[in-house]
DNA sequence: CTCCAACTGACACGAGTGTTTCAGTGGCAT
DNA sequence: ATGCCACTGAAACACTCGTGTCAGTTGGAG
């Protein structure tokens, strides 16, 4: 039951945080930016905790709004990257690196759980793309962990070189 | 040129930063931890900039001497992600990811470059590993960009959720 | 002994941090 | 009009941060 002003502020927080990054992330330099005031994010979020709460969740819903946009069945590891390579998404994705390595550096705190959530949740979109006599078997759950692995490491090839050309074409 | 106070300076801290994340390190909580003073760290490694410089340098001579032990020839795959998944070895891995993630957030400062460097590093091992007529071929490098994927996709796995018997049967 | 260089301790400076206190706004229902 | 309630501005508090200043204290070479 958030206010219509807290969405609109964490919409303009999120922005930020997509270019500015999560890490160093601080009240007064981004209330500055998005126009408002320390006093009232502290007021809306509770505190600073809360406001990188809400943004993880907020980045979450973004990775979650994706994973049903791309559907199930066949060809779900090809649709996949296909959207983890698009240029346009790379903010997004280096936020999600970001706060993945910070959540198993710091089990504690906002970011609690996120590296371990964003495992099952693309577990869960995969196994949806396999047939349904090989899910529930050992080696379907390694062939998924597999797939997993493969987008992620190339993810991680990718944010780092940008060079999509070499990265999809080990893909292939 | 590093003196001998410097080098065992820079070992303390180095076991410290394993333990306690590179992130929201501290000069102050730093010195009184390895017994030593903010003086002390400035004066030897000239700022906060210096240190973090010399510990990734010395996170990345631990990640080269690796990759030297590991040699080279057939089965370089596999005796990588034994490695990897070496329980004793998630510390400095984890290490490696947060510096990883803050090099492609932060692209100045001391961070710079860090990412783009081992993927380089761990490409160039996994050259070595590949018969000598298919190294130089378009195939050869789609071939260890691939490995290199799998490696660390499994590694964020891995360090996420800490089921090696899942992760590990993937790789076979 | 003298001298120099490596190293160290105590302290303060200015800036930046998250958070709190207090005092208001404006609008809307009663 | 009155009372409530979501929201906001200004200022301060109690830190922590990296860094600079100034004064030592070692230990070995000449």
């Amino acid at each position: 039951m958030p206010s219509a002003r807290e969405t609109e502020l964490l919409e303009a927080a999120y922005r930020y945080a997509l270019t500015h990054g999560l890490a160093d992330l601080s009240l007064r330099p981004l209330a500055a930016a998005i126009g408002s005031s320390t006093r009232v994010l502290l007021y809306l979020f509770g505190s600073k905790d809360g406001l990188v709460r809400a943004l993880l969740a907020r980045a979450r819903a973004d990775e979650l709004a994706l994973l049903a946009d791309i559907g199930t069945g066949p060809g779900v590891v090809a649709r996949l990257w296909e959207w983890l390579s698009a240029p346009a998404h790379r903010p997004l994705l280096t936020l999600w690196l970001e706060a993945y390595a910070r959540s198993l550096v710091e089990p504690d705190g906002p970011w609690a759980g996120f590296a371990r959530a964003t495992v099952e949740d693309w577990l869960e979109v995969l196994a949806s793309g396999q047939p349904a006599d090989v899910r529930d078997t050992p080696a379907g759950l390694a062939s998924r962990t597999r797939d997993l692995a493969l987008l992620r490491g190339a993810l991680l090839d990718l944010l780092a070189t940008g060079d999509g050309e070499r990265v999809t074409a080990a893909l292939g």
